[in-house]
DNA sequence: CCAGACGTTGTT
DNA sequence: GTCTGG
DNA sequence: CCAGACGTTGTT
DNA sequence: GTCTGG
Protein backbone atom coordinates (compact mmCIF):
# COMPACT_ATOMS: atom_id res chain seq x y z
CA UNK A 1 0.00 0.00 0.00
CA UNK A 2 -0.92 2.86 -0.69
CA UNK A 3 -0.33 4.37 -3.69
CA UNK A 4 -0.46 8.57 -3.64
CA UNK A 5 -3.88 9.54 -2.46
CA UNK A 6 -5.94 12.36 -4.63
CA UNK A 7 -7.49 15.05 -3.30
CA UNK A 8 -9.26 16.72 -6.13
CA UNK A 9 -12.21 18.73 -4.72
CA UNK A 10 -11.68 22.66 -3.15
CA UNK A 11 -11.17 22.42 0.27
CA UNK A 12 -14.36 24.57 0.96
CA UNK A 13 -16.21 21.09 -0.60
CA UNK A 14 -14.57 19.29 1.73
CA UNK A 15 -14.88 21.31 5.11
CA UNK A 16 -18.62 21.52 4.57
CA UNK A 17 -19.11 17.85 3.46
CA UNK A 18 -17.09 17.09 6.92
CA UNK A 19 -19.11 19.66 9.10
CA UNK A 20 -16.12 21.50 10.04
CA UNK A 21 -14.94 25.23 9.56
CA UNK A 22 -12.67 26.13 6.48
CA UNK A 23 -9.75 28.54 6.60
CA UNK A 24 -7.96 29.39 3.73
CA UNK A 25 -4.50 28.65 5.38
CA UNK A 26 -1.78 27.74 1.96
CA UNK A 27 -1.68 24.08 3.24
CA UNK A 28 -5.59 23.74 2.04
CA UNK A 29 -4.88 24.22 -1.56
CA UNK A 30 -6.71 21.36 -3.58
CA UNK A 31 -4.10 18.42 -4.10
CA UNK A 32 -3.83 15.53 -6.98
CA UNK A 33 -0.92 13.89 -5.99
CA UNK A 34 -0.66 13.76 -2.41
CA UNK A 35 2.60 11.67 -1.07
CA UNK A 36 3.63 10.89 2.65
CA UNK A 37 6.15 13.65 4.00
CA UNK A 38 3.89 15.56 2.62
CA UNK A 39 1.22 18.08 5.03
CA UNK A 40 -2.19 17.30 4.69
CA UNK A 41 -5.19 18.32 5.93
CA UNK A 42 -7.02 16.45 8.35
CA UNK A 43 -10.17 16.18 10.99
CA UNK A 44 -9.79 15.76 14.41
CA UNK A 45 -11.54 16.52 17.89
CA UNK A 46 -9.40 19.69 19.22
CA UNK A 47 -7.18 18.20 22.04
CA UNK A 48 -8.37 21.40 24.62
CA UNK A 49 -11.67 21.80 23.42
CA UNK A 50 -13.15 18.26 22.09
CA UNK A 51 -15.34 19.88 19.20
CA UNK A 52 -13.79 19.02 15.58
CA UNK A 53 -11.29 21.10 13.66
CA UNK A 54 -9.43 20.97 10.54
CA UNK A 55 -5.80 20.87 11.08
CA UNK A 56 -2.46 20.69 8.87
CA UNK A 57 -0.48 17.45 9.89
CA UNK A 58 2.44 15.27 7.94
CA UNK A 59 1.83 12.31 6.61
CA UNK A 60 4.21 9.75 8.27
CA UNK A 61 3.37 9.18 12.16
CA UNK A 62 5.89 10.14 14.60
CA UNK A 63 5.21 9.36 18.01
CA UNK A 64 5.68 11.77 20.73
CA UNK A 65 8.41 9.41 22.47
CA UNK A 66 10.68 9.62 18.95
CA UNK A 67 13.96 10.56 19.63
CA UNK A 68 14.66 11.36 16.21
CA UNK A 69 11.61 11.55 13.04
CA UNK A 70 13.02 8.76 10.79
CA UNK A 71 10.39 6.47 12.43
CA UNK A 72 7.56 8.43 10.64
CA UNK A 73 8.82 7.09 6.69
CA UNK A 74 7.80 4.03 7.73
CA UNK A 75 4.87 5.03 9.34
CA UNK A 76 2.29 6.31 6.56
CA UNK A 77 0.52 3.44 6.67
CA UNK A 78 -0.86 1.35 9.97
CA UNK A 79 -2.23 -2.03 9.35
CA UNK A 80 -5.73 -2.56 11.19
CA UNK A 81 -5.90 -5.98 11.52
CA UNK A 82 -2.84 -6.15 14.32
CA UNK A 83 -2.94 -2.33 15.40
CA UNK A 84 -3.56 -2.76 18.74
CA UNK A 85 -0.74 -4.52 19.15
CA UNK A 86 1.73 -1.90 18.02
CA UNK A 87 3.62 -0.01 20.39
CA UNK A 88 4.47 2.70 18.21
CA UNK A 89 0.21 3.02 17.87
CA UNK A 90 -0.87 2.70 20.83
CA UNK A 91 -1.71 5.81 22.33
CA UNK A 92 -2.76 7.43 19.57
CA UNK A 93 -5.40 4.55 18.79
CA UNK A 94 -6.89 5.26 22.39
CA UNK A 95 -6.99 8.92 21.82
CA UNK A 96 -5.86 10.61 19.04
CA UNK A 97 -8.05 9.07 16.14
CA UNK A 98 -8.48 11.07 12.98
CA UNK A 99 -10.33 11.24 9.30
CA UNK A 100 -8.38 11.87 6.41
CA UNK A 101 -10.83 13.01 3.66
CA UNK A 102 -10.36 12.05 -0.30
CA UNK A 103 -12.62 11.63 -3.09
CA UNK A 104 -10.33 8.90 -4.40
CA UNK A 105 -6.68 7.80 -4.01
CA UNK A 106 -4.03 6.09 -6.49
CA UNK A 107 -2.50 2.67 -6.31
CA UNK A 108 -0.32 0.85 -8.84
CA UNK A 109 -0.95 -2.45 -10.69
CA UNK A 110 2.79 -3.93 -11.21
CA UNK A 111 2.62 -5.66 -14.86
CA UNK A 112 6.05 -6.86 -14.52
CA UNK A 113 9.02 -6.55 -12.31
CA UNK A 114 9.92 -3.09 -13.10
CA UNK A 115 6.32 -1.63 -14.95
CA UNK A 116 3.80 -0.62 -13.06
CA UNK A 117 0.06 0.99 -14.35
CA UNK A 118 -1.67 3.51 -11.73
CA UNK A 119 -4.89 3.80 -11.49
CA UNK A 120 -7.63 6.02 -9.73
CA UNK A 121 -10.11 4.63 -7.21
CA UNK A 122 -13.03 6.56 -6.16
CA UNK A 123 -16.66 5.47 -4.82
CA UNK A 124 -19.42 5.46 -7.84
CA UNK A 125 -21.08 8.24 -6.02
CA UNK A 126 -17.88 10.44 -6.94
CA UNK A 127 -18.48 11.32 -3.62
CA UNK A 128 -15.70 12.41 -1.21
CA UNK A 129 -15.27 10.12 2.27
CA UNK A 130 -12.37 9.59 4.66
CA UNK A 131 -10.16 7.21 5.46
CA UNK A 132 -9.41 6.70 9.09
CA UNK A 133 -6.55 7.48 10.89
CA UNK A 134 -4.21 8.51 13.96
CA UNK A 135 -2.83 11.20 14.73
CA UNK A 136 0.54 12.69 17.06
CA UNK A 137 2.37 15.24 18.19
CA UNK A 138 6.02 15.47 18.14
CA UNK A 139 8.64 18.05 19.36
CA UNK A 140 11.63 18.18 17.53
CA UNK A 141 14.70 19.43 19.62
CA UNK A 142 14.18 23.12 18.71
CA UNK A 143 10.58 22.87 20.20
CA UNK A 144 9.27 23.20 17.64
CA UNK A 145 5.98 21.21 17.42
CA UNK A 146 5.04 18.37 14.36
CA UNK A 147 1.54 16.94 13.84
CA UNK A 148 1.57 14.01 12.35
CA UNK A 149 -0.60 10.97 10.77
CA UNK A 150 -0.95 7.67 9.84
CA UNK A 151 -3.65 5.78 7.48
CA UNK A 152 -5.11 2.50 8.45
CA UNK A 153 -4.71 -0.15 5.84
CA UNK A 154 -6.63 -3.84 5.21
CA UNK A 155 -6.69 -6.15 2.54
CA UNK A 156 -7.75 -6.39 -0.83
CA UNK A 157 -11.93 -6.39 -1.92
CA UNK A 158 -12.81 -7.53 -4.92
CA UNK A 159 -12.27 -4.54 -7.14
CA UNK A 160 -8.87 -4.21 -5.61
CA UNK A 161 -7.92 -7.20 -5.73
CA UNK A 162 -6.66 -7.14 -9.26
CA UNK A 163 -5.03 -3.68 -8.59
CA UNK A 164 -2.91 -4.68 -5.39
CA UNK A 165 -3.17 -6.51 -2.51
CA UNK A 166 -3.55 -3.77 0.27
CA UNK A 167 -6.03 -0.81 0.22
CA UNK A 168 -6.68 1.83 2.62
CA UNK A 169 -9.52 1.33 5.15
CA UNK A 170 -12.60 3.89 4.03
CA UNK A 171 -15.23 4.89 6.24
CA UNK A 172 -19.00 4.74 5.43
CA UNK A 173 -20.17 8.71 6.18
CA UNK A 174 -22.36 7.29 8.95
CA UNK A 175 -18.99 5.41 10.89
CA UNK A 176 -16.80 8.69 10.50
CA UNK A 177 -18.38 10.41 13.62
CA UNK A 178 -17.78 7.01 15.65
CA UNK A 179 -14.37 6.43 14.88
CA UNK A 180 -13.57 10.16 15.99
CA UNK A 181 -15.75 9.94 19.13
CA UNK A 182 -15.57 6.27 20.53
CA UNK A 183 -14.25 5.86 23.71
CA UNK A 184 -13.02 2.61 22.94
CA UNK A 185 -11.44 2.48 19.32
CA UNK A 186 -14.46 0.77 17.12
CA UNK A 187 -12.01 -1.63 15.68
CA UNK A 188 -15.10 -3.48 13.60
CA UNK A 189 -14.94 -0.34 11.41
CA UNK A 190 -11.76 -1.39 9.90
CA UNK A 191 -12.89 -3.35 7.31
CA UNK A 192 -12.73 -3.00 3.51
CA UNK A 193 -15.21 -0.99 1.91
CA UNK A 194 -17.68 -2.75 -0.30
CA UNK A 195 -16.31 -3.27 -4.06
CA UNK A 196 -19.47 -2.35 -5.75
CA UNK A 197 -19.71 1.16 -4.27
CA UNK A 198 -16.23 1.63 -6.05
CA UNK A 199 -15.07 2.06 -9.65
CA UNK A 200 -11.07 2.31 -10.54
CA UNK A 201 -9.81 3.35 -13.85
CA UNK A 202 -6.35 3.83 -15.22
CA UNK A 203 -4.51 6.89 -15.54
CA UNK A 204 -1.45 8.54 -16.94
CA UNK A 205 2.37 7.26 -15.34
CA UNK A 206 2.90 11.18 -14.43
CA UNK A 207 1.22 10.68 -11.65
CA UNK A 208 4.42 9.06 -10.44
CA UNK A 209 6.46 12.33 -10.61
CA UNK A 210 5.83 13.93 -7.55
CA UNK A 211 5.91 17.20 -8.96
CA UNK A 212 2.86 16.62 -11.33
CA UNK A 213 0.09 18.13 -9.60
CA UNK A 214 -2.83 19.10 -11.33
CA UNK A 215 -6.08 18.07 -12.40
CA UNK A 216 -5.45 16.08 -15.30
CA UNK A 217 -3.79 13.61 -13.11
CA UNK A 218 -6.76 11.54 -12.22
CA UNK A 219 -8.08 11.54 -16.10
CA UNK A 220 -9.10 8.04 -17.66
CA UNK A 221 -6.50 6.69 -20.18
CA UNK A 222 -5.94 3.72 -22.23
CA UNK A 223 -3.52 1.46 -20.64
CA UNK A 224 -0.29 2.02 -21.93
CA UNK A 225 0.12 -2.09 -21.30
CA UNK A 226 -2.52 -4.82 -20.43
CA UNK A 227 -3.33 -4.67 -17.30
CA UNK A 228 -5.28 -7.37 -15.13
CA UNK A 229 -8.83 -5.97 -16.08
CA UNK A 230 -8.01 -7.02 -19.83
C1' DC B 1 15.76 -5.98 34.94
C1' DC B 2 17.20 -3.02 31.17
C1' DA B 3 18.53 -2.11 26.37
C1' DG B 4 16.64 -1.51 22.25
C1' DA B 5 13.03 -1.38 19.24
C1' DC B 6 8.88 0.49 18.05
C1' DG B 7 6.66 0.54 10.99
C1' DT B 8 4.86 -0.42 6.08
C1' DT B 9 5.14 -1.15 1.41
C1' DG B 10 7.25 -2.21 -2.48
C1' DT B 11 5.61 4.40 -7.35
C1' DT B 12 3.89 4.06 0.60
C1' DG C 1 5.11 5.37 26.20
C1' DT C 2 5.23 0.24 25.92
C1' DC C 3 6.75 -4.10 24.60
C1' DT C 4 10.30 -7.76 23.53
C1' DG C 5 14.36 -10.29 23.94
C1' DG C 6 18.16 -11.54 26.34
C1' DC D 1 8.44 16.19 -0.94
C1' DC D 2 12.97 17.42 -2.78
C1' DA D 3 18.11 17.23 -2.29
C1' DG D 4 21.43 14.61 -3.92
C1' DA D 5 23.21 10.95 -6.37
C1' DC D 6 23.75 8.89 -10.56
C1' DG D 7 29.56 3.32 -10.35
C1' DT D 8 31.51 -1.74 -10.16
C1' DT D 9 32.50 -6.44 -8.43
C1' DG D 10 30.64 -10.50 -6.35
C1' DT D 11 35.04 -17.36 -8.29
C1' DT D 12 38.34 -13.10 -13.86
C1' DG E 1 16.15 12.19 -16.64
C1' DT E 2 15.17 9.23 -12.67
C1' DC E 3 15.72 7.19 -8.36
C1' DT E 4 16.73 7.15 -3.28
C1' DG E 5 16.88 8.59 1.34
C1' DG E 6 15.49 11.17 4.99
Amino acid sequence: MCGRYVRSSTDELLASYFGVSYTPYPWTAPSFNITPQSTQPIIRLNPRTHKRELAPSRWGLIPSWAKDSKIGLKTFNARSEDIDTKPVFRQSLKERRCLIPADAFYEWQKITTKDRQPFVIALNSRQPFAFPGLWDRWHDQDGSILDTFSILTTSANALMAPIHDRMPVILSPTDNDAWLQSKEPPLQLLRPFDATQMLAWPVSDRVGNVRNNDPTLIEPITPRKRTLFD
